[in-house]
DNA sequence: CGTGAATTTTACCGGGCGGTCAAATCGATG
DNA sequence: CATCGATTTGACCGCCCGGTAAAATTCACG
């Protein structure tokens, strides 16, 4: 799997420098938007020099998604079946969140890359990511039936879980034009542990079940 | 305002079809990543013919984004002061999760603007859309203030309603990808409804007020 | 059905793109 | 400090992109 171990010094270093400047340029403009001379040009580096590093364009996206796709995952992979319900999904929320706040360009990288129909990502989509959210669905169902939290439907919560978290990094811009300055971060780590207590307080059952 | 009123029939038949064409493509892949050719291939049109109608890809990409703003805003405009305030705010996350069903394009069109820095929609965002969230957000605050609805962040729940209502639409390959064929929107309506539902219901006031 | 305007097509251009290649330079090892 | 592989560079290629020019075609209307 591991094809090519960084050996050198100056490869480590080299190939982080691009994988940076990579993941800066493609989370601003997307696969197709972005260009080897920019990224190149980030780096510090020339466009035949990055390549001697990345074979090509395609092979320097799978490189980042590859190693993004461990940070990514880390948060839902946390969701301990042993803990306290309550305490590990909200826990998952504010790790989430975070995730926003310290890594918006790999949020926005992810989120270009699906929005154009996951061309390079689908693989990983259909397999670790589904095998993983089935897995912790099915512990939330589980917990849902222990009475433990409200009964919800785990992979919506899930859903909800990455929109309203995700959107804080990818519609940065939106939220600055209407909310001016202001950091929206800690609004926001309120805001969401008041929505998600609301919806799992098990005390309070679906409002309006007809 | 209205620079060039389509006057004759085919100038009329052919403009809706290149802006729907430019739809697909603008929210496939971005506005780097659209090409005019491909934008042609869809309409059916040779590239200078397109040109011919759209002065530069620019152009049209502006002209669909002034399409698209009254459709996009229309859901939030209709936000009733007079209406009953729970009903008022469930209709508008219906009317945006139908938005995300029946034009998901529209969506992800502007999903792409934003993640990509808005640089042609940023004049709409600071004008318009702040002036109508705002006023929007005030009348929310009102009704929290006389006790018709839980006591919320009002820019914060709208933003709620955009993420999980648009995520849908924009994230519609990824949810394929976990749940399969299976269509997502008669359980999302329910859950949304459950999850607004929890986070008005007055009777429920902040779970953990510290 | 002739005519002038509206529309469409063919041919093209300059620039930027991803990528290659061979030569130049660097750097660790003896 | 010589040597040889690792690294970097400059020059270049073929293709695609946004856009233009002008000729060819079609259309509305008298």
């Amino acid at each position: 799997m591991n094809d090519t171990p960084p050996q050198t010094r100056i490869q480590a270093r080299n190939r982080a420098v691009i994988l940076d400047a990579a993941l800066e340029v493609f989370a601003a403009r997307g696969f197709r938007g972005a260009t080897l001379d920019r990224i190149a040009q980030v780096a510090g580096l020339s466009k035949p020099n990055l390549l001697y590093y990345f074979r090509s364009k395609e092979a320097l996206h799978l490189a980042i998604l590859e190693n993004l796709m461990e940070l990514w995952l880390a948060p839902l992979r946390a969701l301990d079946p042993e803990g306290e319900p309550r305490t590990q999904i909200m826990g998952y929320v504010r790790r989430k969140l975070e995730m926003s706040r310290d890594h918006a360009r790999e949020s926005r990288l992810f989120a270009n890359e699906i929005l154009q129909g996951a061309p390079r990502a689908r693989p990983v989509l259909e397999g670790t990511l589904k095998a993983l959210v089935d897995e912790k669905a099915e512990l939330i169902a589980k917990w849902a039936d222990e009475g433990r939290i409200a009964p919800v439907d785990p992979h919506h919560l899930i859903f909800s879980i990455w929109a309203l978290t995700q959107h804080y990094a990818d519609f940065e811009v939106q939220l600055h034009a209407i909310m001016g300055e202001t950091d929206p971060f800690p609004a926001a780590e309120a805001w969401l542990e008041r929505v998600f207590g609301a919806v799992l307080d098990p005390a309070a059952p679906p409002a309006d079940r007809t």
